[in-house]
DNA sequence: CGCCTCCGTGAAAAGGTTTACAAATGCATC
DNA sequence: GATGCATTTGTAAACCTTTTCACGGAGGCG
């Protein structure tokens, strides 16, 4: 049994289809007794408007873009949940797309989402396809966050955290306590987020007179999507003999902590850990890095503003950048260095 | 600049529309040097296909809906990706939707997703829309997970752990370990999530010799979606006596647990605290409740092929219901009961 | 050389909606 | 009762596809 259709409404309302698209959208006047029938006819047969016809008429969907690299990582899942509120409430829905950072998922992704018509996207990019998302965006109305695209006639909204100043009172903390050899597990080195985060870690490496340059030792690059990348890091780092980590992001800070649990490292004794991004559960933990807390739930909230004035504008405002303020969580990861390895 | 059409494509061609849609669709031989032409077109023009308009025109847009409580919980995330990848390869978008477990925002999603014509949808009901979703399974393959409906006509599948030998393996572990008073925080008792751990549990004390009836003093009915309610229920069962406390799913026990850090309560020294679900960095908590683990990716993974397939079936398939077996892993925060403690 | 078959192509309808435009109705006024 | 205007209603086109059907041409066969 297929659904009712605005005809047969009609039919059984004993007025045109005109009429009843009227009172479905009360988009003219239209006499009582008509409209009662109208919506009599409607329950009777359990009509429900059919919106895919009515975004071929319409030319919009009502329908966004989430694209990330892992919704499964908590710091995406935290964020769709808002995401998804605010684009409900203005009557959106919302398409999920995980992309673990590849060329090709990517730009297969946005390929649907555009046949889907949708009214506009969000997206964390991969960083390996500039031109097109740069081309999207003078198309569709596109808001990034966490990494921007370096192309000057991108058109959109970014919205990120203050990363520099993030990894500056990182990297503060753990001079204070006296570290000098202080590592830095960062993620792809083509993506804003990670050359934010080193320039902050530069910056106040320089402050305290250090150099941070190709030669400087305890740099590891690796891959903001992969926990191993933070064991990987972790160890390789510890054993050049840095006396303290900054983790770039929630998932190395992850490999990091596991690499020190597994084995069975002593923080901050032996080592201590910090890191950029929220651990769930983190007062739980046995071990507790000194962390720059985010807010998931608030960038995507903001995100979802930013898409639909973009929507709703016809995608001619100018490019916004929003930064969110960064907050140092003091852990027990963190401590003075012991005082033999201080050289 | 709107795209171009496929009549675009023609003219550009020199064809007619049928030809360039019979090239798109492969769906019948063309010659050579028109598909040439075809392509070429396409490529000058930047034309990507209308899946509104295909959708419109076939009868089916694949998308699924899924519907949860709550997507920023970290077992429904862990299944959305999943589900995401299964049904990605298999050319269909997702559509997510948060619930709460409330009723209204049900029903209002369940609408919103039939309007867009979604070819199926996969949800774990709140509980209060039974005889809506039973209508809507008759029309639209369904699948539930975690939450039975239970309508004799309802028509669709069905996946979920085995709740019942689950949680006798958590029950056996207590009483193994000398509990007596052990305490079950659960949630709505309309679910079926919840029914089937009570009957466990019941099944288990009873064969121990203990009769959990109404007047059993340690059962707490709570919120599965609710942290809070984890946390109390840990202090109305601790208050009364409770040694042991079993938690329902992984929210609850994280109540449970943030109870106890909160409280400074020595575990498994003053009380012990076991849980059926995932708690994330497990390895890394300092108290480790002994957990049933679930599986969220393969869960999810199964219920999208169990859609597809009851999508290209045309909704025609049997019931079928789908049990995961369930796997004990003790952790350091049960133990035998202090000996003052025993009655 | 004529006929039939087969293949490739195009014209047009259909899918469910919205909306511009035309038609019809209702009412007041003279 | 005729006229004019304002309001309500209906008709039909449009949105972009897919697909049925009919047509034309090429080739094979008698």
């Amino acid at each position: 049994m297929a659904n009712a259709t605005i005809k047969d409404v009609a039919r059984r309302a004993g007025v045109s289809i005109a009429t009843v698209s009227r009172v479905l959208n009360k988009s003219a006047a239209v006499r009582d007794d008509l409209v009662q029938r109208v919506n009599q006819a409607i329950e009777d047969l359990g009509y429900y408007p059919n919106s895919i016809a009515r975004t071929l008429k319409n030319d919009n969907s009502k329908t966004v873009g989430f694209v990330v690299s892992d919704i499964a990582n908590e710091f995406f899942s935290g964020m769709v949940r808002s995401v998804e509120d605010v684009l409900n409430r203005h009557g959106y829905n919302l398409f999920v797309c995980s992309t673990d950072g590849d060329r090709t998922r990517e730009s297969s992704y946005l390929s649907l989402l555009r046949e889907k018509q949708v009214d506009g996207i969000i997206i964390n990019v991969s960083g390996k396809n500039d031109e097109l998302i740069t081309n999207i965006s003078n198309q569709l109305p596109v808001a990034l966050f966490s990494r921007k695209v370096p192309c000057a006639n991108f058109r959109g909204d970014f919205v990120d955290n203050d990363n520099f100043s993030g990894i500056v009172a990182l990297t503060n903390h753990l001079l204070e306590l006296g570290h000098r050899r202080i590592g830095l597990i960062n993620g792809q080195s083509y993506l804003s987020t990670a050359t934010e985060r080193l320039e902050g870690f530069r910056s106040a490496m320089r402050t305290a007179g250090i150099t941070v340059d190709e030669e400087y030792p305890y740099l590891y690059n690796g891959n903001f999507n992969r926990v191993s990348s933070g064991g990987d890091g972790a160890k390789a780092l510890y054993e050049k003999g840095a006396t303290a980590l900054i983790a770039a992001n929630n998932l190395l800070a992850l490999g990091a902590l596991q690499f020190c649990h597994e084995q069975h490292l002593l923080l901050p004794e032996q080592l201590s850990l910090c890191c950029f991004g929220r651990i769930s559960n983190l007062d739980l933990l046995y071990i507790r890095p000194t962390c720059i807390e985010q807010y998931p739930a608030a960038m995507g909230a903001r995100l979802a503003e930013l898409i639909i004035e973009r929507i709703e504008s016809k995608n001619t405002l100018l490019n916004r950048e929003i930064r969110f303020p960064t907050l140092l969580l003091p852990g027990n990861g963190t401590g003075a260095p012991r005082a033999d390895s201080l050289s």
